[in-house]
DNA sequence: TCTGGGGTCCTAGGACCC
DNA sequence: TCTGGGGTCCTAGGACCC
């Protein structure tokens, strides 16, 4: 028979950490951030010795101090997180399942099997033997069961949840206690007089909607039920943006601090985009101003910007489909441009009057000038009028072409 | 509890077109 | 000239997750 199983590391960030700080056994560990606790940050991890005193991810680093003041505080190092949870990720692939990566820490597994708590131990046992990190699974009739399984399974348990306890499990918890139901959702839920799962599987379907609209309202009664999707790929994941942002250790009060942290952001995002590979459409610029106002800008790209075609290339193939295309010169690459005009008329600004047909082609530039021209454009958008604690730049992916479709 | 960083998906209003 | 209705694209914001 078809299982889902759900399988994630404890304490994964924190037990990073330790493997490799053997003395930090068995004590309070806080990872997050720069480490500091005087600093601006919040927690990533923190180990059972931590959450005994009250400590959790998202709380600020300077709060979990205060709750345990002899806690050891780590920064977070996330390339060491990757490599670890990579390996992971291979290990689970040795055994004879579907893996489904849902995070550095998380995966589904599809399996055909008879016995779901005997694998549910060999994948306890291989990730242990493999990378010397102990996991919980969880086992259900589709994702969704076997998710919340996992929370009644850890720290280092099994369990399975079905259709067949799901409700009597599930019934009286609060919504929150659901995958996709958050603060915000419990209280508007309670604003309805719902206050329990039970009662969200029960609820009218058209007052849902008439709440929290057409696909959302409904949604949530479904959840409610423990019903869901069942089917797990092995498709490697497609992001379809990539983004960076910095909080301010100080609030910014300078415009030009500002466009100076913009840029580099831009050229950040530039690199990361182009090792990937793919086009660009739309960018977005986000500014969370004091005391934490968060107001976002984005603008849709003329066309799309696409690393494959600057620079570097070598000339091993013309452009396809290069019909009548105007003069563009394929040129060689070069050496930067001497100056960016600064102003803010670079984007979409009409011809001045006066320069004909003919008009030069601005220079080929890099993917990262241009994210840096088109994220300023953006930044110049906002009014500055109070202090500004973090800013951001994200790229958005032009969508892949629908798969099974050439040409 | 003075609130990181990197993502995803949904909603809603306005513009624009037919 | 006081008005329709639908579809699609763009943009901003909200909510959630790890």
């Amino acid at each position: 028979m078809d299982w889902v199983l759900h399988v994630d590391l404890d304490q994964f960030i924190a037990a990073v950490e330790i493997a490799r700080h053997p003395e930090l056994q068995g004590e309070p560990v806080v990872v997050g951030g720069k480490g500091d606790p005087a600093q601006r940050g919040v927690v990533a991890t923190a180990s059972y010795e931590a959450r005994a005193f009250g400590v959790h991810s998202g709380m600020p680093l300077r709060t979990a101090q205060r709750k345990c003041p002899d806690a050891i505080f780590l920064p977070s190092d996330s390339p060491a997180y990757e490599e670890v949870s990579e390996r992971v990720m291979a290990a689970l692939r040795e055994l004879p399942v579907v893996v489904e990566v849902a995070g550095w820490d998380e995966a589904f597994l599809g399996a055909d099997t008879d016995d779901p708590e005997g694998l549910a131990q060999r994948v306890r046992d291989i990730v242990r033997e493999r990378c010397g990190l102990e996991s919980s699974v969880g086992i259900g009739d589709n994702k969704l069961r076997a998710k919340t399984a996992t929370g009644f399974a850890k720290p280092g348990g099994i369990h399975r949840l079905t259709q067949e306890d799901w409700l009597p499990v599930m019934a009286h918890r609060p919504p929150d206690a659901l995958w996709g139901i958050g603060s915000r959702t419990m209280g508007k839920l309670a604003e309805l007089g719902i206050t329990t799962v039970g009662e969200l599987a029960a609820a009218d379907r058209d007052r849902l909607a008439a709440r929290f609209g057409p696909t959302m309202g409904p949604f949530f009664r479904v959840l409610a039920h423990g019903w869901g999707d069942r089917e797990v790929t092995a498709t490697p994941y497609v992001a379809k943006s990539r983004s960076r942002e910095t909080t301010f250790q100080e609030n910014l009060t300078d415009r030009d601090a500002a466009d100076a942290a913009v840029r580099e952001l831009a050229r950040r995002v530039a690199d990361d985009v182009t090792a990937e590979g793919r086009p660009v459409a739309r960018v977005a610029v986000k500014v969370r101003f004091a005391p934490f106002l968060t107001r976002t800008r984005s603008t849709t790209l003329p066309e799309p910007l696409d690393p494959a075609t600057e620079g570097e290339r070598p000339g091993e193939e013309e452009p396809r489909r290069s019909e009548a295309e105007s003069p563009e010169p394929r040129e060689s690459p070069r050496s930067p441009q001497p100056e960016q005009p600064p102003g803010p008329e670079s984007l979409g600004e009409p011809e001045p009057p006066g320069v004909p047909e003919l008009r030069a082609k601005p220079e080929r530039t890099t993917v990262g000038d241009e994210l840096e021209r088109a994220a300023l454009a953006v930044l110049d958008r906002f009014e500055f009028d109070r202090p500004v604690r973090l800013l951001g730049v994200r790229a958005e992916f032009v969508e892949p072409p629908a798969a099974g479709r050439e040409e």
